[in-house]
DNA sequence: TTGATTTAAGGTTAATAATGGTTAAAGACA
DNA sequence: TGTCTTTAACCATTATTAACCTTAAATCAA
């Protein structure tokens, strides 16, 4: 499922611009022109994330960002601001959006800063965290499915069937408790093998492939499970 | 009003245990075990999110998916996928669902997906305080829900399940009672440990953890319960 | 009513039990 | 043979129990 983005702006000519580019990354872009009609819009289409113009002709783009916060406490908003904007209004704005790019701003940079807040409010759902075409983005490093990959920035390091199975398990639940013994019915299938240390000895290798990045972690729950934390 | 669940399952065992644990929230649950029996059901229940399992007998649950997002486009729908599932059918249900969750699921994640989806706020009552993100700020101390980790100033201490689980439960109600009972029920959930001293030895620790910051006390109420005090 | 005494609840600390972590070696499978 | 999985042995951490100590409320005597 695509990361939909309501994108709010008056310049119909960057929009386009802006909108195509996005689209061809894999986003689902609503744009709209008009301030007014956003709250109408989220009817029938409700974004993963919104992109403000704080200049729009209608109403105050800081407005609109406040009047979508409280209806939608968690919806991460980025405001674009022109360049002319004072600095003052910038102060004024901490309050709102969880984000704030400067125009002109390149491809690059707004696309990053989307993945980013995407990634940072972990608890959105299905691939917030990024599951893409068998790809799950787990804080820096990327685990492809399908080839047993798990890849940090250039190097690869190919995962075994069940240390692939267990991550999977995890990645799939990830910010929220899997039962130990949930997991060994779903690899071992077994109740046999409950008292095997075998799961024990895959989370270890598992710890020790993600040492990497300390916002990827697995915390365990004595006596009940795992929690694989993914910022 | 209730919140109004639509649950297609054609296990009846798991069915009905899903669909108790929902009402014992608050949910109120219509369960349907066929998939063609689905689209009736709508004449006289209009349900405000409907959870499909993906393996039903008479129907592919992503057709019925597709089929309750023509008529109803902005209904939330979360698929239940097995883990027999392959990737292919993932891919292929891009076009349906708000969610899907991989069975087995904990009921913690899916009630959790359901609020998200209907943007209901707090599942948890009391955490009108400083919560954000699983963040709880207590004095000058950090709590870190999904981590885990007491935080003050530069240093980081680890909690255990049950360190943090208390924890949880005191600073949810901070400044307010909490019976002693309630505590043990909530985190040992038997009347058989109503005589052991663990709970006291847990309460030492943390008061022990959080010496630093005396505005930050847990005081106790003799033969009622604790009273977490947070300036 | 006041202060001493009793008593039950909780505090503290250490010991024990249970569970999980780590590492290496043995077994299984291709 | 080489790779992956499982088993085993040992270690570390966490949870629970136990023993003993402290405190606050309740009771009782004057």
């Amino acid at each position: 499922m695509a990361t939909k983005v309501l994108y709010v702006e008056d310049e119909l000519f960057l929009g386009k611009i802006v909108q195509e580019s996005l689209e061809s990354r894999g986003f689902e872009v609503q744009m709209v022109g008009d301030g007014a009609e956003v709250l109408a819009v989220f009817e029938n289409f409700m974004p993963d994330i919104c992109l403000l113009d704080v200049m729009l002709p209608n109403r105050n783009g800081y407005e609109l960002g406040e009047d979508i916060r409280q209806r939608f406490p968690t919806l991460p908003i980025i405001f674009l601001t022109a360049k002319t904007q004072t600095e003052d209004v910038l102060k004024g704005f901490t309050s709102g959006g969880n984000d704030y790019i400067r125009k002109p701003f390149s491809m690059e940079e707004l696309i990053a800063r989307i993945h980013n807040l995407l990634n940072l409010s972990g608890q959105n759902p299905g691939e917030t965290g990024g599951e893409q075409n068998g790809i799950i983005h787990l804080g820096k490093y990327v685990f492809d499915l399908r080839k047993y990959e798990l890849r940090f920035q250039a190097q690869v390091r190919k995962l075994s069937h069940r240390e692939a199975e267990l991550l999977k398990i995890l990645a799939d639940h990830r910010n929220f408790t899997v039962e130990r013994k949930v997991i060994m019915l779903q690899i071992w299938g077994d109740d046999s093998f409950f008292n095997s240390r075998n799961l024990d000895v895959y989370i270890t290798r598992l710890r020790d492939y993600l040492r990497e990045d300390e916002r990827v972690q697995i915390i365990t729950l004595k006596g009940v499970g795992y929690q694989f934390i993914v910022d």
